[in-house]
RNA sequence: CGCGGGAUGGAGCAGUCCGGUAGCUCGUCGGGCUCAUAACCCGAAGGUCGUCGGUUCAAAUCCGGCUCCCGCAA
């Protein structure tokens, strides 16, 4: 089995390890072009590039799919399947219809829950206990093809998205594998997608990370996690970005905003309270919410949110 | 030369503008109170103020070089 491999980021480059690690025949990979990356901007390849690399294996980083060249390279390639994840394109017709087996892809959600390009961040800012993967044919639609396999995995009450991230790429190439020996066994059962429970889950931007405590600590202690690693849920006190990186849900009642403890720092939302566990204030390091506290100056019954008019 | 913040006992900060005895909250250790405690009271230890050089009677503080950390931007 011929396999052409496209994707761009850590979960695609898991995938095509575990693909190589089975010993299956990757043809080529297709990925997205090199970017610069972190505060000296270096242009570093995308992470599938640089496993594909290490294996010698052709890699194409086309600007666009629908000049004619990018079909022409995969026909030449010949691939009996093409397996797609978080590539980051929507492959048109044309190509689809290359690989014998057709093209499949991992989502990393219960389709047809959270189409789209965050729906592991998604999943956890709406708080929901579990999340999963599913693996099906692409079509033209985003993420609207048939479903072949799904696996499920929980998501714990203090799980960011990051680490949820983790538990989603080792099932998701798992399942994938398993999927590709079904389809070479001829046993692939695909049920289409029913359109009607569908639901979309756009990628973040970054003003959607910032609150105020002025919702339920629950909708909020989601936002911290939910938007964790990036771009991280934020608040601004004194003009300055305030992140919050780790938080718990913690009992007391207050006007939102109100400091009830200082060790650990627990504030009161509009509904129960939140202990900000560990905060990154702009142009500083992680520290414990506790110690920020002390190097404030707060005091139980502060107002995190007038503390600007106070002083 | 992309913009900006920062480096002060173990943690987080103040002090720097206007040079002159190292300060605050917390932690640690010892003691006390208490049925008890993460609570409270008393006491103690712990810092060549990132680094190198300059100015000065005197530098955390003023001047110059360097290193490292971080936020933004991408």
């Amino acid at each position: 089995m011929r396999i052409l491999f496209m994707g761009t980021p850590d979960i695609a480059a898991f995938c095509l390890q575990q693909l190589l690690d089975a010993e299956y025949e990757i043809c080529g990979v297709f990925t997205r072009a090199d970017k610069p990356v972190g505060r000296k901007q270096v242009l570093t390849a995308p992470p599938v590039k640089q496993v594909a690399q290490k294996y010698d294996i052709p890699v194409y980083q086309p600007a666009t799919l629908r000049d004619g060249q990018a079909e022409e390279i995969i026909r030449q390639l010949a691939p009996d399947l093409c397996v797609v994840v978080a590539y980051g394109r929507i492959l048109p017709p044309q190509i689809l219809s290359i690989p014998k087996h057709g093209c499949i892809n991992l989502h990393v959600s219960l389709l047809p829950k959270y189409r789209g390009s965050a729906p592991v961040q998604w999943a956890v800012l709406n708080g929901d206990k579990q999340t999963g993967v599913s693996i099906m044919y692409l079509n033209e639609g985003l993420d609207t093809g048939d479903i072949l396999k799904v696996a499920s995995i929980e998501i714990g009450e203090n799980e960011t998205s990051g680490e949820l991230f983790e538990k989603v790429t080792a099932v998701g190439a798992k399942t994938l594998i398993e999927t590709i020996c079904e389809i070479e066994a001829g046993t692939a059962v695909a049920t289409p997608q029913d359109d009607a429970q569908a639901t979309f889950a756009p990628m973040l931007k970054k003003e959607m990370a910032e609150f105020s405590f002025s919702q339920p600590a629950q909708t909020l202690h989601n936002l911290v996690r939910g938007m964790n690693p990036w771009p991280m849920a934020y608040f601004v006190h004194e003009g300055k970005k305030v992140k919050v990186t780790r938080s718990r849900l913690a009992e007391g009642k207050a006007e939102a905003g109100t400091i009830l403890s200082l060790k650990p720092l627990v504030v009161a939302c509009q509904e129960n309270a939140l202990e900000l566990a560990e905060v990154v204030p702009e142009g500083k390091r992680p520290m414990e919410g506790a110690a920020w506290a002390a190097g404030r100056r707060f005091c139980v019954g502060d107002n995190i949110l007038s503390c600007e008019s106070e002083q």
